[in-house]
DNA sequence: TAGGTTAGCCTACAGATGTAGGAAAGCTAG
DNA sequence: CTAGCTTTCCTACATCTGTAGGCTAACCTA
């Protein structure tokens, strides 16, 4: 039985192509139906991989999801951290259009994820990684332990970008992305002050 | 076949006895086990109420969720008006305070529901109506259309207050109240300034 | 308290979920 | 190219999901 989490480059070739196909396939799907209709049968068929051999990689189809978004969301943090290091220097709001215009370009994926019918996994698992990034831009530290208060100020950025991004994206992108970086800059700005 | 959904006070005495019981089996079962791990089934056992009662008030689990939390919701949402409305009269430190005093009286529940084994529905469900407080006690203005510039700054403020929440709840609240208001407000006080 | 109305329960069913064991094919190392 | 391990697929099964129809008992109204 395989035992393969999804994770290092993966050595068997058949691995890297059974975790590909399922990821595409569910991205495929998600863009244009809410991911609680979408059932193990059906990504697996979209995929053309057996029933069975899904549940050899992942639980769950939110287990999928949370894999299939790991790595388009790496531009995403990226984006984080650029409109965090740079309170004075960068271009934060630059960055901030940027964010906007890559989750536009899977909103649908995205609207679908984040939205009621999506999956509180995968909005878990991006609150973290942008409280993560967060965290790291504006105190140097890559963890810390559970009571140390600089999480809270990580924490606020990160559900603060998420609930941002989740409006937007439920009221169908009603405004360009570099309508909602004008809007968002002053907001954000104003809570990255911090006070040594 | 019963049609009736949650809302009005309603009329009949049976219907007032299945939703408080299956709400409360839900409750129960939610504080200490992943919302992820409860089936139909095992709400309508705990409540005592045949399967087949449960599908004729709620669609599915997530569905009695958002119901069973939306009478505990309004204690919180009461408590975000207090902390908007009085950027100099009132007390928001206090009031932040009694916000996550309130959430720990049921922390199993909470964290159970905003976690990665979560609900979407809800998560959603919080951040809407977090988010309607929020604008109502900023702008004044009660409804919007999608593309009111208003709804971004309070999408903002609601999705921080959700994850600062949801992140303290799954560091087991390292924090007291009372320091995790102290925490917070220096932070959202610098993005309540509304200017014009 | 007699009336019609309606909620609750039972049974049954088709589809989805999740697990297990074994056969056949593909892969990597040597 | 071979040997041995791993992955994939198949079948089968127990459970859960969601829906439907019909019967009974509780409820509200008058």
């Amino acid at each position: 039985m395989a035992t393969t989490k999804s994770g290092a480059p993966a050595g068997d070739r058949r691995v890297r192509r059974t975790h590909a196909a399922l990821q595409c396939a569910l991205i495929d799907l998600v863009e244009d139906r809410d991911l609680a209709q979408i059932s193990v049968a059906d990504v697996a068929e979209q995929a053309e991989v057996s029933r069975s051999t899904f549940y050899d990689h992942y639980r769950d189809v939110h287990e999928l999801a949370e894999a299939a978004c790991t790595g388009m969301l790496d531009k995403l943090i990226d984006l984080v951290t650029a409109i965090g290091s740079s309170p004075d220097n960068g271009d934060p709001v630059g960055s901030l259009q940027t964010f906007f215009a890559t989750l536009a370009e899977h909103a649908g994926l995205y609207r679908s994820l984040l939205g009621p019918q999506g999956s509180a996994r995968v909005i878990d698992h991006i609150r973290r990684r942008i409280t993560a990034a967060a965290l790291k831009t504006s105190t140097g530290k890559a963890t810390t332990t559970a009571d140390d208060p600089d999480n809270v100020h990580a924490a606020f950025v990160a559900g603060a970008l998420v609930g941002v991004a989740a409006d937007w994206l439920q009221r169908d992108c009603a405004h360009t992305p570099s309508e909602m970086a004008a809007l968002t800059w002053p907001i954000l700005s104003g809570c990255q002050l911090r006070r040594g």
